[in-house]
DNA sequence: GGTTTAAACTTAACAGTGTTAAGAATGATC
DNA sequence: GATCATTCTTAACACTGTTAAGTTTAAACC
């Protein structure tokens, strides 16, 4: 077949061949790797982190319980792997508003996280995932990178003193509302409050 | 070595093993539950959420491994009725700082989250616990009114319109700080600013 | 007091998990 | 075309939460 991809790492773009056959083959199929990380995402999403198994995404793949091994090492490597494309994909989010100002980036940061609540809940479970593994660790950084140079644009009207004081106030509401958002909280807060908003429209607000 | 489960099993003769160990007896010793509970809580702060097993919390305190099930049901309900045993300790440690306004009161609840890290954590694992286990649904509504009534306390310098935005700022912040507090996040944050603060310093100043 | 009943706790077993080890199949390289 | 290194397979191991059935004990009832 004309259709062989190269091993890991194409150089250049991988060009994808006209009748891509995914699972013909028994050994070999060439993109394993990428498909059980869209995989786990998809189970992710649907079925919530505690659903995340090593058995439950290769069974769904189709492939035998341990060809995940060879690519990722063990589950938490697979998770680490999937945790440093959600702080991609965030930086991503992130990138086109940065010149907004930060009200602009928490919504999107919040949004974000509303969009991919599992994903986003991934990558801030330490026990679940590696800190050391070295796409996990580069995407992180990258990424509180972006956030820190997105923290020292705000402007102050908070009432903190020191610069880290101010940022560490941002970026804590910033990620308590993406938090307690995906926990239901900002709901029962809203239904509490008897208010007629929308939760994008709380978040938005919150923000200001 | 480690493996055998039980040194003094009750063999029929004597009904007084020499060893008396804390409740003596091999049935019925009277406080499992709370001595179960208790060590969950150890085991918890000691080794984090990925060592809370059914089996491994039994297995320290000295019973069979499914001794919990009578008590609890099910692992996620012994872990729901220590989560509604950390919202009432939140609530106790809240109460007194009420008085005090919001500030102290947001400093006393990431203070709580700081002492009881893996406690804090498990209250709002969604999916390792049970809201609907009544005791856990009871403490968290306690304290979530308790929580409602603190941030009603606020006094209003943010931007938002809405009540209930004012609110999710507020307990974003606290909460946003508590956790990334917990994960490191803000010593990270620390370290890259170069500020000479301690941990409490700065949340005490993103608090102001 | 003696008997019955209900509960706590036990062992044994089941289905499931992540991981390891060894082997089969295949693409890449010399 | 032969060799080698991967990729993927099956089989097995140690572990998990949970169920079922049996044993021990405390309490309740006559």
């Amino acid at each position: 077949m004309s259709s062989t991809c190269n091993p890991a790492r194409p150089a250049g773009a991988g060009s994808t061949p006209p009748g891509r056959r995914m699972s013909a083959k028994t050994y070999h199929h060439g993109n394993l790797r990428v498909v059980l990380l869209a995989t786990a995402r998809d189970l992710l999403e649907e079925q919530g982190i505690a659903a995340l198994g090593l058995r439950a995404i290769t069974r769904r793949a189709g492939v035998s319980a341990t060809a995940a091994i060879p690519h990722f090492g063990s589950l938490s490597g697979l998770l680490s792997v999937l945790a440093a494309a959600g702080f991609d994909e965030l930086a991503e989010a992130l990138a086109p508003v940065l010149a907004q100002g930060a009200a602009a980036a928490g919504l999107a940061y919040v949004r974000f996280a509303l969009r991919n609540p599992g994903l986003f809940t991934l990558m801030f479970r330490s026990d679940a995932i590696d800190r050391a593994v070295p796409a996990l660790a580069a995407a992180s950084a990258r990424t509180s990178a972006m956030l820190t140079r997105l923290l020292g644009t705000m402007p102050g009207p908070q009432g903190a003193r020191t610069r880290a004081g101010m940022r560490a106030a941002q970026w804590g509401r910033v990620h308590g509302l993406a938090v307690l958002a995906i926990d239901g909280m900002l709901d029962a807060l809203l239904a509490a409050e008897g208010e007629d908003l929308s939760l994008d429209a709380l978040v938005a607000d919150a923000l200001r």
